[in-house]
DNA sequence: TATAATACTGTGTAACACACAGTATTGTCA
DNA sequence: TGACAATACTGTGTGTTACACAGTATTATA
């Protein structure tokens, strides 16, 4: 097999692995309102690359949710709409960081053991 | 908004978070030849719930990627398929364990912080 | 003998990340 | 001043895959 095949097996492996965090992390930042394209480089802050494309689309799916809530506000240089976790995302946001733990030390024992 | 729903939602998003490591840690079992029932209770007794229907496409999908082999042994009680990770296979896991641990350290950073 | 456990295969569908495309406004620089 | 970049957001289409649903066969058990 080619590396050139490998590469792009592994990188679309880790895209995967990658997908279940976005969601908690784009909740973990909006315990405090913020506006899409801020959210994006506070993601890329953390090491999260994720598009526009992408990022919107999942804020407003969790809006539907009922998790976050929405607001235009009309600002220098020029309106943004703010994202921020309703109490109900706040709940949910600590369940899954619940699982988010299980998911750690599982990780752990897996990556520790064949060290 | 009714708990059942926060209940449906919770358990939705816990799923897609899951998803990320059930590729690992299917490679990771498959490093010793195994048979695909016999994986599914290693799995479940790391935690990790997976259904027939997943498994042995996600077995099938990772084998047309050539990341494991695949050979039927005529054994008592009955004949099994045994799955063992390829060389290729196990240079991706290596890859994906790397990815796991930068996946842990978020996940320490994030739930650490609002403890 | 009927049912459960063991063991595997196949098809369909919902969900969603990402690709692609677009819009508008403000800022920067030659 | 005008072209391009940055800022900021919206919408549609598609590929992928977990899971739902369905099925098969054999062995074990009550």
């Amino acid at each position: 097999m080619e590396p050139k095949q490998i590469t792009e097996i592994v990188e679309k492996l880790k895209q995967e692995m990658r997908r279940g965090i976005t969601i908690a992390a784009v909740m973990q930042l909006l315990s405090e309102a913020q506006y899409g394209y801020a959210l994006q480089k506070a993601l890329s802050d953390s090491g999260i690359e994720m598009g526009q494309d992408t990022l919107y689309p999942l804020l407003r799916r969790l809006e539907e949710q009922e998790l976050l809530a929405s607001e235009w506000r009309v600002e220098d240089p020029r309106p943004r709409r703010y994202y921020l976790l309703t109490p109900t995302g706040q709940t949910v946001l600590a369940e899954l960081k619940l699982e988010l733990k299980r998911i750690e030390s599982w990780i752990r024992s897996v990556t520790d053991e064949t060290k």
